[in-house]
DNA sequence: TCTGGGGTCCTAGGACCC
DNA sequence: TCTGGGGTCCTAGGACCC
């Protein structure tokens, strides 16, 4: 019988803040992406008074209206993961990052099976924690026979004050006594109602529930609930890291956008973000994904596939503005692209203002998948050639100075400039800005 | 309060080929 | 003219996770 110990870092992004600056130590603190949006993670101080994720700034604001509110920061946030993970390295060679700020550890060997070594353990990375990271950055321990049931009493733990969770096998029938349905990752808000309309309220009845049912009514996923309300979970803890299959970046503009330059300059911006980061990785792609929102919440998307590989924003940006002007808030021009490589999908042409003003952009994404890597180490520089060398070097700067910096001209101005290939300023300093 | 941004996986239908 | 089945690719869409 395995023992899998699952970690799980609290209010990790506000913590981390809070170790980095002293100041914001002991003081309700919200990380958010923007003032328009939602706090992401609550420091344990805001959660105190009620901000919980999740939670607009709007509304954090007017429970404290003193609360710190600070941007996401990613780079330190990983760092942090690095350093957390290399602790857990020391007790197994089986380690998982599964999120940011999650983590299982099989840890079989180390404990001979005894869940009492387990809880030693458990109690001994937290430990380490502390010392090596920081008084403010804790985290959540749970220990169980599997990872689901880990990661389960990881969040029971919670309610302690050593917030350290253990499920030994005998325990596990206890959990229908304490878990509602959505507690079990894998059932989320949809497959709860639809439980309902089937008559399951707990995880009890669906342990029991025919499965021929389920299965009519989920498919294969059926088989899958089966399993979760039984708490039977055979995968392994797995330690190689799956290279990503897709790149993308989305925002959600503060105020709704409605004309045509403003929709193309942020598109433009977001696929430039995802061949920067594509580059970074050694990566090129050939499926490009677009969708938009506007301000009702309804959405439109699509994917493209196009024959070449592609990883840079005009490339991006000319098959994402293909989909775009497919959704008709501006006639399209020329129909379709079926089978038209990257190279041969020429600069939108300009359509007329936008009519009606229907369409109220509020969320915007660009995504690239269908990936190919370089190999070898070489990919960054050399062996370009001069477009994509150019590429390189605006990348370097971009990574050093922050976002658009240095952008080609042409994707911001009137089309009477599309034709050249000139490298300008942006005037745009960040997205968030 | 109409609410972030990063992802993953699964299903299903149509086109096309053998 | 009608008949099968299997495989792959492409796209849309829905669900979930942190």
């Amino acid at each position: 019988m395995r023992i899998i110990l699952h970690m799980d870092m609290n209010s990790y992004f506000a913590s981390v803040e809070q170790q980095a600056n002293p100041h914001l130590r002991g003081r309700p603190v919200g990380v958010c992406e923007h003032l328009g949006g939602i706090i992401i993670a609550p420091s344990a101080e805001a959660r105190l008074m009620g901000i919980k994720p999740g939670a607009t700034v709007w509304e954090a604001i007017k429970i404290f209206p003193q609360i710190v509110l600070l941007p996401t920061d990613p780079d330190k946030y990983r760092h942090v993961t690095k350093k957390f993970l290399n602790i857990l390295n020391d007790y197994s060679d089986d380690v998982e990052q599964y999120s940011i700020d999650e983590a299982f550890i099989d840890i079989t060997r180390y404990t001979d099976g005894d869940y009492r070594d387990a809880r030693l353990l458990g109690m001994e990375i937290k430990q380490r924690l502390r010392l090596e990271i920081g008084e403010w950055v804790s985290a959540s321990v749970g220990v169980g026979p599997n990872k689901l049931i880990s990661k389960i009493a990881a969040d029971l733990g919670t309610d302690h004050i050593d917030r350290l969770g253990i499920v030994r096998p005998q325990d596990i029938s206890k959990l229908y006594d304490e878990l509602a349905l959505t507690d079990v990752p894998g059932i989320g808000r949809r497959i709860e109602k639809a439980l309902h309309r089937l008559g399951i309220f707990t995880l009890k009845q669906l342990a029991v529930y025919p499965l021929g049912n389920l299965l009519n009514q989920f498919g294969i996923w059926g088989y899958v609930l089966r399993e979760l309300a039984n708490f039977r979970d055979t995968s392994a803890v797995v330690t190689e890291e799956e290279p990503p299959k897709s790149f993308g970046h989305a925002y959600t503009v503060p105020k709704p956008l409605t004309s045509e330059r403003e929709i193309r300059k942020l598109m433009f911006k977001l696929s430039d973000k995802v061949g920067r980061r594509m580059r970074k990785h050694g990566a090129s792609g050939s499926i490009v994904h677009y969708f938009h929102s506007d301000r009702q919440y309804t959405s439109f998307g699509k994917q493209r596939k196009i024959r070449d590989f592609i990883n840079e924003g005009r490339d991006i940006f000319r098959v994402a503005w293909k989909i775009f002007l497919s959704s008709s808030p501006f006639p399209a021009e020329g129909g379709g692209m079926e089978g038209v490589s990257s190279s041969e999908i020429s600069a939108p042409t300009y359509s007329p203002p936008y009519h009606g003003g229907e369409l109220k952009l509020k969320i915007m994404g660009v995504s690239v998948s269908g990936l190919r890597w370089e190999t070898g180490q070489d990919f960054l520089f050399e062996q370009y050639e001069r477009p994509r060398r150019l590429a390189a070097i605006m990348d370097k700067i971009n990574n050093k100075y922050g976002d658009y910096t240095i952008t080609r001209a042409r994707f911001y101005d009137a089309p009477d400039t599309w034709a050249k290939d000139t490298v300008g300023f942006g005037r745009t300093r960040s997205l968030n800005q």
